[in-house]
DNA sequence: CTGAAAGCGCTTACAG
DNA sequence: CTGAAAGCGCTTACAG
C-alpha cells in the first residue's frame, strides 16, 4: 500500500506551500500547470498519497446487484453483464461491489449507501418485488436498470423482447411451421412476459386461436411439463418454442423419449441463447441477446448520470435470432 | 446516505464533551458503556454517522477475484465460489469488490490496495503466471487461494484432484471397463493435471502402459479433437473420460455422429460436473465439487488471517462422483 | 469515567 | 498564481 504524506512533507520537499499542495490535489483554486504537474509526479516518483477530504468522499465505487437465485442456465447472462459493466468502470476509473438481493430485501444495498461506499448502482435485471427500485428511486440514488419496467423515470437498457419474439414467429411460420406450441417457464419474469407475448399474438394472428391450448404459462414443475408434454403430443404440434434453455433441454429429452426426431418430426426453438443450445446435438435455435454489451452500455449511463449530464430513459440494445438445425425443415422438392 | 453530524452536535444534543464521543466511537479511552449506548442510540435515531479516523481506514471490502476469460462451462465455479465467499463477508460485515485477472496483470489488484479499497483477496483459481501470486506475498497481504500450488506459504482451499481421479478410474475399472481414453483440455491447468494424473496411473497399474497412446493432453482445437476421436475409434475404447464439459460434450456429439449409443456401445464421464451433464440426454456421470462450499471456506479462513488468528495452510473439501446413466453397463447375465 | 485544552492536518478567505 | 494565517474538526495527553 502506498506511502501517506502529509502536505507539510511535500510542501517541504518541492518548495511550495501547504495550500498550494491542496489546491493542485483538490483542483480547487487556481494553480499553474506546471505546479499542479510537479506536485503529482512528486507523489509517482515516492509511490505516496496524500489524503484529502476529496478522496475521503468518492467512494469511486459502482454496486452491481444480481439476483441471488436463478436457474443455473440463466446465470450466463447475469455474469455476462456484470463483465461488461465491471470493464467499462474500470477503464473509467470505478471499482465494482458485488451484491446480491433477494426477496426484494434492501438491507444490503443501503448498508452500502449509508456508509458510503457505492455512489450508484447497475440492476442487472428487473426485481419482482419492487421496493427495490422505489427506495433508490426514493433517495435519489443514480441507477441503470437492465431490463424494462413500465416507469419512465427509470433509466433502462434492454433489448425489444416483444419485437424479438415477434421476428422468431415470423421465421417460423414463414418456413411453414402450422401448428407451433409455446411453453413459457416463470411468466411473471417480464423477458419471458413480452416475448411470450409478441411470440404467441403473431402465431395466433397468422394462424388463428384454434390452438390457443398450446400455450403453456408458468411451467415448472415436472409434473406441469408433463401435462403440457402431453398435450402438445395429442394436438400434433410440429414445432416448440421454449422461453429459457434449461426448459428446452428437458422438452428436447422428452421429445426423445417419446421417439421424436429433432429437426424431422418436430421443430424445437429457445428464448434464451447459451453456449449448450450452440453446443447440442442437434444445435437449437435461439434468441440471443448481447449481455456484455449491455452491461457495458449500462455503465456508461450510469456515469454518465453520476457526472450530472442527461442520459436516454431507454436504450434498446440488439438481439440476434441464432438459426440452427433444430429447426430447419427437410421440404420436399417440387420441381425436380 | 446518512447525514454527517459533527463531534460538536452530538456532544451538545447528549450534553456530553467532544472528547467523550470522540472515545465512545473510536473505542479507545475508556468510556462508560452506558454513555457509549447513549451516543450509538442517538446516532441510530438520527440515523446520521460522525466521521472518524477509524471509520475511514478500514475499508471493510475484500477482493474476490475471477479469472477474466474462462470456458464457458466453467464459470459456474467460478460464481458460485463468489457467492459462498460473498454470503460469508456479508454475515460478517464485510463487502465483495469483483475483480478479474488475466495475463498476471496485476494492475487491478495493486490499484485496490494502494487506495486502502480492500483488506484481503479470494483467489477462485489458480493463475497461470505466478506474479499476483507473488505480489499479494511480497506486500504481505492476506489472501487465500481456492486451488492448489506448491508453497505452504500460500494458505489454500481446494478438493483433492488426485484422489477424484483416482476415484473415478476405480470405479470404472471395477465395473469392467478394460480399454479406456481421457482427454484433456489445457493440461497446464493444475486441476487437470492432477485429476488426469490421479486418473491415468490408476488405469496403468491396472490395467497396463500397453494403451497409453489413449491418454489425450491439450487438446484444444476442433481438428486435435478429431485426431484423438479417430484413435479413440481404431483402438476400439469403450470409455472415454473429459476433463470438463464442454470437452465432453464435443466428444459426445462426435460419437453420435459416428453412431455409438451412449452407455451402450461407449461409456461416457467428465471431470467437471454443470447442470448440463445432468441435463443431458443420457445424463453424464460426472467429479462434482462443492463450489460454494469451497467460496464460503475461503471467506472464512481469510477473515480469520485478517483477525490475526492461525489458520491451517492447506484444507481440502469435499467431491462426489455422481454416477450417471452415461457409465451404466448393461452385463450380460451369467445364470439366467 | 469525563472534560478543558492543546495538537494535528487539511482547507480556505485574504492579500499581494 | 502563491503564501501566511485563521479556521475547522477529530484526537489525545493531562487533570480530576
Amino acid at each position: 500500500m502506498k506511502r501517506e504524506l502529509r502536505l507539510e512533507e511535500a510542501a517541504g520537499a518541492l518548495g511550495l506551500s501547504k495550500s498550494t499542495i491542496s489546491r493542485a490535489l483538490s483542483g480547487k483554486g487556481r494553480v499553474k500547470q506546471e505546479t499542479k504537474d510537479r506536485v503529482f509526479r512528486y507523489l509517482e516518483s515516492q509511490d505516496a498519497f496524500i489524503k484529502t477530504r476529496e478522496n475521503e468522499c468518492n467512494s469511486k465505487n459502482i454496486g452491481v446487484i444480481l439476483p441471488a437465485h436463478v436457474i443455473v442456465t440463466e446465470t450466463s447472462f447475469f455474469q455476462s453483464c456484470l463483465d461488461g459493466a465491471y470493464e467499462y468502470f474500470q477503464k473509467n476509473g470505478y471499482d465494482t461491489l458485488y451484491v446480491t438481493e433477494k426477496d426484494g430485501d434492501i438491507s444490503k444495498v443501503k448498508h452500502l449507501l449509508d456508509r458510503g461506499k457505492v455512489e450508484g448502482f447497475v440492476l442487472t435485471y428487473n426485481p419482482v418485488k419492487d421496493n427495490l427500485i422505489k427506495y433508490l428511486k426514493r433517495e435519489r440514488i443514480p441507477f441503470v436498470l437492465v431490463g424494462s419496467v413500465d416507469d419512465a423515470s427509470v433509466i433502462q437498457v434492454d433489448s425489444n423482447h416483444t419485437e424479438s419474439g415477434i421476428e422468431l414467429a415470423a421465421i417460423l411460420l414463414n418456413q411453414g411451421e402450422t401448428n407451433i406450441a409455446l411453453v413459457s417457464a416463470d411468466s411473471g419474469n417480464m423477458v419471458n412476459h413480452y416475448r411470450c407475448e409478441g411470440f404467441w399474438n403473431t402465431v395466433q394472428k397468422r394462424i388463428g386461436a384454434t390452438n390457443s391450448e398450446l400455450f403453456f404459462q408458468n411451467v415448472s414443475s415436472a409434473i406441469e411439463l408433463d401435462r403440457a408434454m402431453m398435450k402438445i403430443v395429442d394436438c400434433r404440434a410440429e414445432c416448440v418454442v421454449c422461453t429459457d434453455d434449461a426448459l428446452c433441454m428437458k422438452v428436447v429429452n422428452k421429445l426423445y423419449e417419446y421417439g421424436f426426431k429433432i429437426p424431422e418430426d418436430i421443430r424445437v426453438a429457445s428464448m434464451h441463447d447459451s453456449i449448450y443450445m450452440e453446443m447440442h446435438n442437434p444445435p437449437i435455435t435461439s434468441i440471443s441477446v448481447n449481455a456484455i454489451q449491455q452491461g457495458i452500455h449500462a455503465g456508461k449511463i450510469l456515469l454518465e448520470q453520476i457526472k450530472g449530464n442527461k442520459v436516454p430513459t431507454k436504450t434498446f440494445s440488439n438481439y440476434e435470432i441464432h438459426l440452427r438445425k433444430s429447426t430447419e425443415v427437410k421440404r420436399r422438392k417440387i420441381y425436380e
